[in-house]
DNA sequence: GCTTTTTGTAACAACAAGTGACAGGGGATC
DNA sequence: GATCCCCTGTCACTTGTTGTTACAAAAAGC
């Protein structure tokens, strides 16, 4: 029944990278990896990243400007991975950001323990997802409302979803405009406690087309892309406001 | 402008009392100062304090007890203090639920930085006390009053609960538009001593949407999520100014 | 145009949630 | 301190949701 937390290493060094990497898969977690800022900003964006390790000195945009940058337009949890016995670091990491930092080298149950504690600070990837989600998303006339688990078609009729539809939709909205892999897509919108094959999510797109109204044979919304996924393809507003 | 936070300080020994106190007082802080759990106990419930600083290794009741018993009634934040280079106090204490901790002798700059970014992470003691009792909390016309603890419905009438049901209720009501899980909501509606199964916490769903007239097959106020848990889906307005 | 691969979806099976019924426990009352 | 009554957790059965299978249709390859 439980999840396992999906981490990405951000990290210059190959070796250190896949020594975390196999480290914490063999404690039960998922691992990504990304050698730089703008591989770990494809991996935010292509999967569910629950915390990321972040160290602290790297060539190019280094881990303080990546930590800070990352803070200002999403809330997972860092922990920042500084030279040993350098406090200034540590101080400039915190005040940065980071939810945590940890010393090179460090005990590695240290480090679970770490990641542990500042998990369960701030929950999963999914719930912080819909946390920081807007309050409206519209697309070609719908409304999709996270905090309320709604969706309203264009006449602001309440369209009953089920958990998986709406989870699902609410992957897709968030991502409009980009292809996602069945794979992603079950990651997203089912969470990795999920063992489902993919084909599971043509049977949820099915059933989320026939709500939706989309002629399936030529699809508006959802569109299939042929060996790679399907596309949400409208263009979606986003609104903070709230209506009164 | 805002209060300065308020730091409570529980160190056996009166000198890094007194010294914690001064260094906290000359940064801006409130500080107040506890020699032991029943004296932490009587400052909490007289000031509202926004974090509080631990000594883990204290004759009678340890910090970590303290830790562990602060975490069953209140949210309030807690950096431990330890003996230096004790990796296992370290864990323990994180595991605990202390939100931070730091190795005796520190670097005071380094203190101040966790201090912060505590605080950031927490929010401050108001905004925590007024998370968990509002005056009145209000949601599609129906009326929740923590104090008295009392539902009323849309007609003013009011509609007695259990107290388990008005726990749970509470809980959902304060944390509206996110997806608790049955563990969460059995933590926060009937404490951390249940021993329940979270099939308990469906049956207490169930009572509620009954008390509510919320429609199980197609509720509008407590929402599943198969799987998940449940979303309190309305929103929810918040009174603190007394009703004139 | 025939074959192979991929997708769409109906039908079914497996599973999670809703709830009536019941029992143990705690508090109130006498 | 015995009794009653209400609260709350558990069980068992029902109902609805979701993943899987199977097959047909479409697309791509040859």
């Amino acid at each position: 029944m439980e999840k396992q937390p999906h981490i990405l290493i951000v990290d210059d060094h190959a070796e250190i990278r896949e020594l975390l990497k196999r480290f914490l898969s063999e404690h039960d977690y998922r691992a990504s990896t990304a050698s730089n800022g703008a591989e770990m900003k494809k991996v935010l964006a292509d999967a569910a990243i629950d915390l990321i390790i972040l160290d602290l000195m790297m060539p190019g945009e280094d881990g303080l400007t990546l930590c800070r940058n990352l803070r200002t337009e999403s809330r997972i949890p860092v922990i920042m991975l500084t030279a040993m016995g350098e406090d200034t670091d540590r101080i400039i990491g915190l005040e940065m950001g980071a939810d945590d930092y940890l010393a090179k080298p460090f005990n590695p149950r240290e480090l679970l323990a770490r990641i542990k504690a500042v998990l369960r600070r701030t929950g999963s990837a999914r719930e912080r997802e819909s946390l920081e989600a807007p309050e409206q998303l519209q697309f070609l006339g719908w409304t999709l409302l996270p905090g309320a688990r709604e969706l309203l078609d264009p006449d602001q009729t309440l369209v009953p979803l089920s958990t998986a539809e709406f989870d699902l939709l609410l992957a897709f909205v968030t991502r409009s405009g980009r292809v996602l892999s069945r794979e992603q897509l079950l990651d997203l919108a089912r969470g990795r406690d999920s063992h489902a094959f993919d084909r599971a999510i043509d049977t949820l797109v099915s059933r989320l087309r026939r709500k939706l109204g989309d002629p399936p044979r030529n699809p508006q919304i959802i569109k299939t892309v042929r060996g790679g996924g399907y596309i949400f393809a409208p263009r979606v507003e986003h609104h903070h406001a709230s209506v009164s």
